[in-house]
DNA sequence: TCTGGGGTCCTAGGACCC
DNA sequence: TCTGGGGTCCTAGGACCC
């Protein structure tokens, strides 16, 4: 047998561990980091997890408590998570004989050794992230991807590991006896409504998955699950994606800081979040052959609501900006429901093809007098901010009222010149 | 008052064709 | 009474993930 495994690296409490690195006072207390809006809490210390504070739970409902718990929240700052990703993804790939980027925090990677070396090598790895990017990570590793994310798993929740589980280097019968305790839905691809379904069938924890007839997991579920079950038995059935071939949809969608309860208003965010949407499109070098414009009252507010979602197909691929506004404003002109109390929006792109080489000239269309215009907004963009140049009534000077709500933000410490840390010695 | 955003893959079922 | 059958392509929706 081979001695390749396959080891899962991700970063602990990957966004209160980004805000810790500039910011060491965090560090050793409770600190929550807030979705956009600081609608709801998105990442947490193992602090603020003793505290009892829960994924998703919505800020305004803790605020209250939080000076007397000594609680920080951040507002999310994606650019500063997006850099150290990278950083902790290029120490990472050094160790490996290939990986693949699963997330913003976690990748697999090919290693190769006997369990006591497998061991080892997840000491280095945690060594060398945090030396150079300074944030802890925990490595799983096993014959397959969903053992090394079962033994990820193991290694955080077990101090005395010190971060690092090879599965392999466990006595077996203290591997079945947590597979047995453990329920099935902490497995990766179980969620709660496959396992209340598993539960009818008698299937209770990840031993009793694993003990199942394959065949009859395809038949009741589907294909995800069978490899599930092969995967647990030690047969490799999730391949390795190296590159991630082209992303087959581009979206943009944001909740706003106010309802807007007009149609007008809505045509407006339409306006904007096209363009916003273009711009993505635009930076991933992509055309879109529909777009999907989406709308939505609360989840939580009694009654309906109103839930548009209107795809809007063109004749060939594009990436112009003037189309994708004129179709999203007409789109919620005519589906959006006026005095309806909408909280959030979207725009979807779909049947993506790379914008590069073999563009059609239609000199029928208006588009070929118009030349590049989104790559025009983009260099605009990127020299003067995302605020420089818009198109129509998405031109505006000031942010409208409704635009998000980002009260708690920490710098762009590594991606913005003016917000760099200043150290004094 | 207030509850995120961005993705993937799979499946079922309809449209269409011969 | 009774109305083929099989293949392919596309899309909407479900389930899951972080």
């Amino acid at each position: 047998m081979s001695n390749a495994r396959i080891a899962l690296v991700d970063v602990n409490n990957f966004y209160v561990s980004c805000e810790r690195v500039f910011d060491p006072r965090l560090e050793g207390r409770p600190v929550v980091v807030l979705s956009n809006n600081d609608g709801c809490v998105v990442a947490r210390s193992a602090e603020a997890k003793v505290l009892g504070i829960a994924t998703g739970a919505p800020w305004f409902q803790i605020q209250g408590q939080a000076k007397a718990w000594g609680l920080v929240a951040r507002s999310s700052n994606y650019e500063l998570y997006g850099d150290l990703s990278a950083r902790v993804m290029e120490v990472v790939g050094r160790f490996g004989t290939w990986q693949e980027v699963y997330s913003i925090d976690e990748s697999f990677i090919g290693l190769m050794g006997d369990p006591a070396q497998l061991q080892a090598a997840g000491r280095d790895i945690r060594a060398a992230v945090m030396r150079h990017v300074g944030v802890p990570v925990c490595v799983g590793v096993a014959s397959t991807k969903t053992l090394a994310k079962f033994a990820n798993r193991i290694a955080k929740q077990n101090a005395g590991l010190d971060g690092v589980c090879a599965l392999e280097s466990m006595p077996g019968d203290h591997v079945a006896g947590i597979q047995a305790r453990v329920p099935a839905s902490g497995l990766w691809g179980v969620g709660e409504r496959t396992s209340s379904r598993l539960k009818l069938m008698g299937i209770e924890s990840i031993a009793d998955l694993k003990a199942a007839d394959p065949a009859l997991i395809r038949k009741k579920f589907s294909v995800v699950l069978q490899r599930t079950v092969l995967e647990l038995n030690g047969t490799q059935c999730i391949p390795h994606v190296e590159e991630r071939v082209d992303k087959q949809q581009i979206m943009f969608s944001r909740s706003f800081s106010q309802p807007v309860t007009t149609v007008e208003g809505m045509e407006e965010v339409m306006a904007v979040y096209a363009q916003r949407g273009a711009a993505r499109l635009n930076e991933e070098g992509m055309r879109a052959s529909a777009m999907t414009v989406t709308a939505g009252t609360s989840r939580f507010a009694a009654g309906e609501g109103s839930f548009p979602a209107v795809t809007v197909r063109f004749d060939r691929p594009t990436s112009d900006p003037i189309t994708f506004v004129r179709a999203a404003v007409a789109a919620i002109r005519h589906h959006a429901v006026a005095g309806a109390s909408y909280l959030r929006a979207g725009v979807l792109f779909s049947g993506l093809e790379p914008a590069s080489g073999t563009e059609v000239l239609d000199i029928f269309s208006t588009e070929a007098s118009q030349a590049d215009v989104g790559g025009v907004l983009g260099n605009v963009r990127n020299k003067f901010g995302s605020a420089a140049i818009g198109l129509g009534i998405g031109g505006f000077a000031q942010a409208p009222q409704w635009s998000m709500k980002r009260e708690h933000s920490s710098p762009r410490y590594t991606t913005e010149w003016k917000e760099l840390p200043v150290v004094r010695a």
